[in-house]
DNA sequence: TGATTGTCGATTGTTGACAATTCGGTTTTG
DNA sequence: CAAAACCGAATTGTCAACAATCGACAATCA
């Protein structure tokens, strides 16, 4: 192990457990014993509790006092709301330039694009990366710490929601590239009332195909309008 | 202490030690070290270290490796930010209801501005308390649980960050209640465009007068436009 | 019978001691 | 004299053991 980068046990334990989770590896629902992970990792259960902690915050485990913890199950009305909020942090973005990126942007975007068009249908994985890049450069604009903190946080919980959806999961690449595709024209069009809806479109339409899959009423939904 | 609300010693901390950064107790740049507080409560090092890293998430306290944590010292800029990423929540939420609020939610609006408008100028607590009440109404009405903490965690670090500035606290009662004033107005009107408009330009007028203050360029700052 | 109470195992909540790291000042060295 | 190496106190990081709590099942009593 380097020495220039030390990262303390929790770090490692906190990045090992998400990374489990985000693979399925720990399914959504599975019960979470911090003396059997401790036992796993080598660890004591001091730096299991604090990642588990931090991953309680991402909203990735939940807690019930006394009881235990286990991996969260996140329903449609979760990613409805996660999604919403990312959305609504990409806007601000957006509103503090303007709607104004530069050339170099576009191309990162394009760049983005251009590899999301060749993904095979089944790699959910590369189109996962892909989908954070693309709106990382969205984020980033900004310059503002905080903001773009929270946006990846709020991220991880959305990935486990959506990618454990057969709704979502079908035509998948082929989808992202065509909603992101759209979201780009949008950028480029530079209108930022435009954009806002575009943003707001593009992250309900695969929440849409998860509700329809779960029976939940859309009506009850405003952004599905 | 009642037994139906059992709440654990990191929990007690947790909220004793907020209390304390909030009414400026504890001052920003102090330093925090586990073992003095340990010793102060009468627990171990335990609760302390997890009561402090959720802090540390809401960005009270700022922890260095090895090295110690402390009150964090919020500047002009954290401040701009933080309240941006209220406004954007805020926005989210009315936008979800379309920009409708219904008469008892005016009714309820209408009764803190009425508080608001009898303090007297040096409650800064009173002030403040208000504040929260009349936004947490606007919040709520997304029935949105994890944008109501979100929201609620970035109101902390906000709190602190304005109490702490002299140009914030000169005639803030009276400011207070003349902006909140426009605000429900422009919610009375309904139009989301406007409502978006009054909810930036509410939280920007006092960050305004902080970074005037503190001399850092306006200009960069876009909000202020 | 069925509702209440008691007990037990599992798991979290908490503790005090030990190890590793950082920072400041002091000594050493060229 | 300046810079590098080094020490030591202070503080966080980690550990293993103990205590408190919860859920389930069995025992008890009306």
């Amino acid at each position: 192990m380097s020495q220039l980068s030390y990262r303390t046990l929790r770090e490692n334990v906190e990045s090992a457990l998400r990374m489990k989770i985000l693979n399925q590896e720990l399914a959504p629902g599975t019960r979470v014993v911090e003396q059997n992970l401790a036992k796993e990792f080598g660890v004591s259960r001091g730096p299991i509790r604090e990642a588990l902690r931090q991953l309680e915050h991402e909203g990735l485990v939940e807690y019930v006092r006394n009881a235990g913890c286990s991996v969260k199950k996140i329903t449609a009305e979760d990613l409805y709301e996660l999604y919403l909020m990312r959305a609504s942090y990409e806007i601000l973005s957006i509103e503090l330039c303007g709607g104004v990126f530069t050339g170099e942007e576009f191309q990162a975007m394009e760049r983005v694009l251009e590899e999301m068009r060749t993904i095979r249908d089944g790699d959910v994985n590369h189109v996962v990366s892909c989908d954070f890049a693309l709106h990382k450069i969205i984020i980033e604009k900004s310059r503002l710490p905080r903001l773009l903190k929270a946006w990846e946080e709020l991220n991880f919980g959305s990935i486990v929601a959506s990618i454990s959806s057969d709704a979502y999961q079908a035509g998948l690449a082929r989808r992202q590239f065509n909603i992101h595709s759209a979201l780009v024209d949008a950028l480029r069009g530079g209108d930022t009332a435009v954009i806002r809806r575009a943003i707001y479109d593009h992250y309900m339409f695969p929440v849409k195909s998860i509700f329809q899959d779960s029976g939940l009423p859309l009506e009850n939904y405003k952004f599905f309008a």
